[in-house]
DNA sequence: ATCTTAAACTAACGTTTGTTAGTTAAATAA
DNA sequence: TTATTTAACTAACAAACGTTAGTTTAAGAT
C-alpha cells in the first residue's frame, strides 16, 4: 500500500501495454523498455509481475463498489440512481481508460486476490439488479426479466473503455447524459 | 479450407481454452492435454498456433458480415433490420460462444490476416451505422448521435458471449425479443 | 501381402519467460 | 565526511514456450 510514484509510474505504463496486447502477452522486458530501464530494474519497485495486475484490478474494483454503494443509499427514484451509476462508469472509464481493459479482460490472472474480486464483481451486479428490482416494483421500470436488463446496461458500460478514447472531443457529462436517454428510454421513437 | 473433422476438434477444444484464459495464455500443451494427446501431434493437423486463432476469428467475422449484408438489402424498415441485427448476434453467440471470445479479446494477435480481420469489422460497424442513419432520417430513430446509440447497442450484442451460457434455460428467440424491447424502447416505463 | 495414409509418438532445438543475486552510482541524511 | 537509501545495472537461472525432425503404429486400399 501507499505505492511510491516509481511504482504508479510502472503500473501506468503497464495498463497502456496492457490493454493494447492483454496481461499474459506483455512480458516484463516490454515494460521495462516502455520505462526506458532494464527487466530486473522494475523489481526495485514491484514485487512481481502479478502484483501489478493485482494493483490495477482491484484498485477499480474497490472504486466501482464504493460508487454504487453511496448511489445505492440516497433517497432518490431508482431511474436516478441508474442515471448516476451511468455517470460513475462514464466518469472512472475516463480517468482510467486503460486500467479498464485490465479489469475486463485479465481479471481471471488474479491469483492470491482472485476471489476477493470475485466478491466484489458479484455484490456490485446483486446492488445493481436490486435497484433495477426496486424500479420495477415501484412502477418506474418495465417489468421484464430484470437480469436482461442489467445485462445490456452493463454491458454497454464495461466497453466505455474501447469507445471513450476514440471520442476525446466529447465531453464526460453530455456522454453520460446521451447514454442515459439511449439506455433508459431506448432509440425508437 | 475444407478442415478435417480432427481440425475441428482441434479448434473446438482451443476456442474453449482461449474463451477461460485468452489466447496468449494458452499453450499448445494445453490444448494437446485438452485432447488427450501430445504437443507436437497437433501439427500433424494445423500449421501453428495462429493458423488455429484466425480460423476461429475469420470465420465468425465472415458470418457477421454476410449475415448483416443480407439484412441491409431486404425491404423492411430500419427497425425491422436492427431488430435482425439483434437476432443474428443472438444466433451466432449462441452457436459459437466459445469463439465469439476469441473474436472479441484476441483479434489483436492474429498477424497475416489482421488488415482483413479489420476491414470487416470497419464495414460491419459502417453498414450498421447506416441503418441507424436511415432510420433517423426516416424518423423511425430518435435524433441523438448516432455513434452513441451504435456503441450502445452493439457493446450489448458482443458481450452476449458472456452472459448466453449462464442463462443456458433460455430460449434463443425469447431472449432476442426481449433484448429487442430493451435496446429499442429502453427500460424506462 | 504390400503400399499408403492418418495420427500418434519421442526427443530435441533455440528462444523467451519471470525472476534472483550481486554490484554500482548518485542523491540524501547523519 | 560518512552512512544510508534509491534506483539503476550486468549476469545468470531454471522453466516453459512454439515448433521441427524423425519414428512408430494401426487401419484401409491395391
Amino acid at each position: 500500500m501507499n505505492p511510491t510514484s516509481r511504482k504508479l509510474e510502472i503500473i501506468a505504463i503497464a495498463s497502456a501495454l496492457f490493454k493494447e496486447k492483454g496481461f499474459s502477452a506483455v512480458t516484463m522486458r516490454d515494460i521495462a523498455k516502455a520505462m526506458g530501464i532494464k527487466a530486473a530494474s522494475l523489481y526495485n519497485h514491484i514485487k512481481n509481475k502479478e502484483e501489478i495486475l493485482t494493483f490495477i484490478i482491484i484498485s477499480l474494483a474497490e472504486e466501482f463498489i464504493n460508487g454504487i454503494d453511496e448511489i445505492k443509499e440516497e433517497n432518490n427514484t431508482c431511474i436516478d440512481k441508474l442515471k448516476k451509476i451511468i455517470a460513475l462508469h462514464v466518469d472512472i472509464a475516463t480517468r482510467n481508460t486503460d486500467g479498464m481493459a485490465s479489469l475486463n479482460n485479465d481479471w481471471m490472472h488474479l491469483e492470491d486476490q482472485l476471489d476477493y474480486y470475485l466478491t466484489l464483481r458479484a455484490n456490485y451486479e446483486d446492488t445493481f439488479r436490486t435497484i433495477i428490482d426496486e424500479g420495477i416494483k415501484k412502477n418506474e421500470i418495465k417489468s421484464i426479466n430484470s437480469d436482461i436488463m442489467l445485462f445490456s446496461i452493463l454491458s454497454t458500460l464495461r466497453l466505455l473503455y474501447i469507445w471513450i478514447p476514440k471520442k476525446e472531443d466529447m465531453n464526460s457529462s453530455v456522454l453520460a447524459t446521451n447514454l442515459s436517454e439511449v439506455l433508459l428510454k431506448g432509440i425508437n421513437k
